[in-house]
DNA sequence: TGATTAATTGATACAATGTTGCAATAAAAA
DNA sequence: TTTTTATTGCAACATTGTATCAATTAATCA
């Protein structure tokens, strides 16, 4: 369980340090995969509120503190550890869907490989999502 | 401009033709890049229905036929012309999204590179989607 | 430390997206 | 042509996401 520093980390971004922020970050750091809406709801208590929530989710995607990761209709939240993935993708990991039991999972050890893009384009980020049976459905 | 038998596809998957499936089919496959719902909606005209075209467009990405590709929350999708990926994650192509203008592109080029993932894994398909900016938006 | 400023929150209302149930319809099989 | 079975299309509902705006709170500065 990775600690962050909240307070460093939303100043490095120029972001207000506020309880909803802050609890979102802290839960998402705490959590090695993906997470829905719904498990941070849970985790929030009373503090949730959905609006906030979209909103915080928004800007703390903006600034690259988080990822928003979709599948099968089904969207996830997890935190950036490697944080400074602007304009290097290799630095991200892939993701994992099991499409039996929804789950998502964070491949650390697998790194996004480099892709050849036609020029004139300008890369900021590289999303690789692989989708099969994860080994607890496998068995 | 590609045209698609669709009787003899829809066929090979024991799905019935009838007329919502042809015409989904038939715009995806007419346009190189991913398109949106709403564009689909308008090719439709009165043949569209909500309902029915959510469960249309399930039913045909569940065989392969088309994908679904979302990217900052905007849903797109497109006529899979390898169709068999099954297994073939390789034979993919990657996707391309444009911050600025919100457009998808399909980089038939730029095939999906493979991933060596941890043992106990079943991998079906692999989704590559990069994000930044496009020659357009870049001028 | 306390007043000022500016961003953020949280409530309400709304808009868009996705789902369920079911009777009517139409495609494929006999 | 009739039978069978999947699919459609409607209504009603559920979830997800957004706009507005007054109230609040974090950061700044005297």
């Amino acid at each position: 369980m990775i600690t962050v520093n909240t307070t460093e980390v939303l100043r490095k971004y120029n972001l207000k340090k506020t309880a909803p922020r802050v609890a979102i970050i802290s839960i998402l750091a705490n959590n090695d995969n993906p997470i829905s809406e719904n498990d941070i709801k849970e985790e929030m208590g009373d503090m949730y509120d959905r609006v906030t929530f979209y909103r915080s989710v928004q800007t703390l995607i903006e600034v690259g503190l988080i990822h928003r990761i979709v599948a099968d209709n089904i969207t996830m939240y997890a935190y950036n550890h490697s944080e400074v993935n602007i304009n290097i993708p290799e630095l991200n990991h892939v993701h994992f869907f099991c499409k039996k039991c929804h789950s998502m999972i964070c491949l650390e050890e697998v790194k996004v490989r480099d892709y050849k893009m036609p020029k004139d384009y300008i890369i900021e980020d590289c999303e690789v999502l692989i989708k099969g049976v994860c080994k607890d459905c496998k068995k």
